[in-house]
DNA sequence: CGGGAACCCGAGTGAACAGGTAGGGAATGA
DNA sequence: TCATTCCCTACCTGTTCACTCGGGTTCCCG
């Protein structure tokens, strides 16, 4: 269960948008500085987040990126999913293509309830709310634990 | 956020163990057989989990596996964790290993709490709780929601 | 209307990983 | 002794990751 360097980089750069959302188009070079990203990458990054409707761009001169929609209603999931596809699958598949016989019954239904979880908090939290630093309460209830910080 | 081939084969595997705790060891190939997994590959998964110590093993005649602990003590993060180590990683680290600044600075306290929403999961359900199909309610209430099931 | 400044696109690349295979060595019980 | 079973190391093939290169296309600005 890896968050992919695509993941990562694509929620900071729409942090980045959410951010400047009233001041204009932000240049890909530029959020690829400050955040210590490959600017070539990163631009494929974005176009992905492009032909997945929730970015625009305009090229030319004081072109660059800005949000599709206010970073209210774009949640994580929708830029992790955007970028990476399914947001958890099991040997490559989604849950519900899979069947379990014998004592695995079951498992179908536990990696289900971990997609819901995984969901939860995925879903639950928007771009807005990350680049306030006002997580909702449930997330922040999770994170509250200080057991949650220890490795193992 | 993908569950690998190795993990789930793990647990199949583990559940098998703890279906058949008290009648004795089981051969991997036995295993292997009635689950559909390569039988080599298997016993590289097995050999994970004895040096981890969650299964005991025999050789010669009738040997075979069987579980170090009984199966209500064993979670099934106790499992993945033995095969593919940590649970969740962002870009191959651990998340208290990273740093953000800038709109993204309370993104590593979200992935804490994913982190924290994946533990509560797999770390509350054990290898007897899905043997039985008796997964603990927090995580089967997850399930219920219909929503859950649908794809995207 | 020219000329940068940006975005846009596809191909390529080295390393790592996933999933699986092969072959033989070492312990066990009959 | 001998079949059985675990144990170990190595290898293999295909895919993905993270990134790089070299352009092409569109835009504003002067």
């Amino acid at each position: 269960m890896r968050i992919s360097a695509r993941a990562d980089y694509a929620v900071r750069a729409a942090l980045r948008l959410a951010a400047a959302q009233d001041t204009g188009p932000l240049k890909a070079e530029a959020i690829a500085d400050c955040e210590g990203i490959s600017h070539k990458f990163l631009e494929g990054i974005l176009g992905d987040m492009r032909r997945g409707g929730l970015v625009l761009s305009q090229r030319g001169g004081n072109g660059g990126y800005w949000l599709a929609r206010p970073a209210e209603t774009i949640s994580l999931a929708d830029v992790i999913r955007c970028v990476d596809g399914p947001l958890v699958s099991v040997r490559g598949v989604r849950p519900p293509e899979l069947s379990y016989t014998g004592p695995a019954e079951s498992l179908l239904t536990l990696w289900i309830a971990l997609r819901a979880s995984v969901r939860q908090v995925l879903d639950g939290v928007s771009l807005a709310d990350v680049a306030a630093a006002r997580l909702p309460a449930e997330i922040s209830d999770l994170a509250d634990d200080p057991d949650a910080w220890t490795n193992p």
